[in-house]
DNA sequence: CGTTAAAATCTAAACGTTTACATTGAAGAG
DNA sequence: CTCTTCAATGTAAACGTTTAGATTTTAACG
């Protein structure tokens, strides 16, 4: 196993100069059918294979896209980096991943990596919304888009779903089936999804002339664990809720368990909806409704939004921000049911 | 915005040499403390960012891993990658993820993309075990740890989980349990996971002393649909099976989801257990009996072994393969249970 | 055959580091 | 005062491409 061969060495054995084998490399025509074909031939005599490397150092670019989520082992996050790797491999991107944690530290050792690497874009689910975490990132002019949470301190594209739209909806249907004291499974507050989903919550009950009551509002951390937790402390009130609406998928699966582990009965004693589908969500008795959306798309959109600030830089042009619609997909845990006896 | 700081601005800024810059911003020491901090200085004045394209070029390395897995949006999958990330991260080294789709072609060309950028290790569950899609990667001798599935054409350290050990646990509960004609579901056969699970599933018949019945062995693909299609087969036989066995976590999804369409009560009607836990095994009722792994730790694993070979890179030092052993979470599904009248 | 235009090819600089080796200056030894 | 040593720093080549501009070849035409 030799060194390997470098495009001057196939230019060599082609009997050419680099600039030709360069131009035959990168199909950029203007080179002699015979040429060409003798060159190939060097190439695959030689093993030769192009060090990207090398070209992005003359290029000044990497076709390599970063991208900071919290936590790729959530479901949510997963179909969303999936949806973005598609489509940057599609356009001959790659993409480099890294989980945040949630932590700032962490997603500040990231970013500078990223920065050293030189990535040609950013996508990034936040772990902070006001912090200044990108201000080197900025500086460098790397296009960035937002996806899920805002950035509140920079101008850059963002992608989210329509969190308050959404909540609205289960909240809404929750309504419509007949429960009136609804409680809600609060995200952190300083995040986008969690403010947002609180807020269409609150819009729902307004709208439907419910008081809200301050007792059924419990927080979690989008984490399962904080899902067990706050049923716990709904079913121990002195007047439990009669329907619970959980503002994400992690949160909703803790939420089922701990309604399993108490015998609340879902349906029977307690209303329930939440924010994103999950798998259990068909399995239970009764099943659950839920608030759906295009995971894989949010993610597609965001490589979309991104190539196009990549491929025509101009920092003057306005931040654009999508919000894709998500549906409510009504199954048996948002009604009343009564058991034939 | 102006251009990017370079090095060489460092230098002038601070009255010193590139290879003065280059100490201090490596660390090498051997430079004057007040020297030091002129550099220092000059490169916070300058938002000084070290060229890691630049660098990897004249070292020759890129500190990136290559991860090339069927899909990402599978738990398993999800998890195994999050545990090389984060081991990966904390030694300083960037993971690149592309999924195959199970798509031989589409793994090729993601090979040769990395080939191209010049990784430093490749972690990798193929396609396809027996082809021979790594030969050119082979050839530029760049580690390669396969995860989950063999590589049979080429000798490298791989990391695998007891499969055989788990199916055969898994199905010998059944059978603990009075469980007779237990039918499995299998994955595809020329894969590692497939073969070796089934050959699991056929020692626990044999050291029971049960003849395997033919028709009772029923194929999947390892995808959802393919878990509902089998039940639905098996459940429709003249003599369908008391129990059930699945291969993976997607089949096991798509099994039940069917047991449950078909009314074929589980536990009551029909045992059943499967590889590889899934969130719904504890909502069902019964719960499900589930082989589980540790595939963050899988992910950790095949990390350090890669890590061992890019850091003392020795093309003769035999190759390893590390055997996770999984364990049986017992819960009732593969119980005889019988209702209460 | 000479001229010209177009096509094909070549030359060499540039990209931003790292690093082997060279140089400088000062301290210490004799 | 000269020689040696060592620490601190500098010089320049190398890494493997791309590409603007220069040069050569070929084809076309009269």
């Amino acid at each position: 196993m030799g060194k390997k061969a470098t495009i001057l060495d196939v230019a060599k054995e082609a009997g050419v100069s680099v600039a030709t084998v360069s131009r035959v490399v990168n199909k950029q025509g203007g080179v002699k059918q015979e040429t060409e074909a003798r060159i190939l031939a060097a190439i695959e005599k030689l093993d030769y294979v192009r060090n990207a490397i090398a070209r992005s150092m003359v290029r000044k670019e990497t076709k390599t896209i970063g991208v900071i989520i919290p936590d790729m082992t959530n479901p949510f996050f997963s179909k969303v980096i999936s949806g973005i790797e598609q489509a940057a491999l599609n356009d001959h991107y790659f993409t480099i991943i890294s989980n945040s944690h949630e932590s700032e530290a962490r997603e500040e050792e990231i970013l500078d990596h990223y920065l050293q690497r030189g990535v040609d874009g950013l996508v990034i689910t936040t772990a902070n919304e006001t912090g200044h975490q990108l201000d080197a990132f900025m500086k460098s002019n790397i296009p960035v888009v937002a996806v899920d949470r805002q950035l509140k301190q920079y101008e850059v594209d963002t992608v989210l779903s329509g969190n308050r739209e959404g909540s609205f909806e289960a909240v809404q249907h929750l309504i419509q089936e007949g429960f009136r004291r609804i409680a809600i499974i609060r995200g952190p507050q300083h995040t986008t999804p969690g403010l947002e989903r609180f807020k269409g919550y609150l819009k729902a009950l307004q709208m439907h002339g419910i008081h809200m009551e301050e007792e059924l509002i419990v927080d979690g951390d989008f984490m399962e664990e904080s899902g067990y937790q706050c049923i716990q402390r709904l079913y121990h009130m002195d007047h439990p809720p009669d329907a619970v609406f959980s503002s994400n998928n992690l949160m909703s699966i803790g939420a089922v368990k701990a309604m399993k582990d108490l015998n609340w009965e879902i349906g029977f004693e307690v209303g329930f909806s939440g924010f994103d589908d999950i798998e259990i969500a068909t399995f239970m008795e009764p099943n659950l409704t839920m608030v759906s959306r295009n995971m894989e798309g949010l993610g597609e959109v965001a490589f979309k939004y991104l190539q196009r600030r990549m491929r025509e830089p101009d920092p003057s042009r306005p931040k654009r921000e999508y919000i894709m619609a998500p549906s409510l997909i009504v199954r048996e845990s948002g009604r009343r049911l009564r058991r034939h006896v």
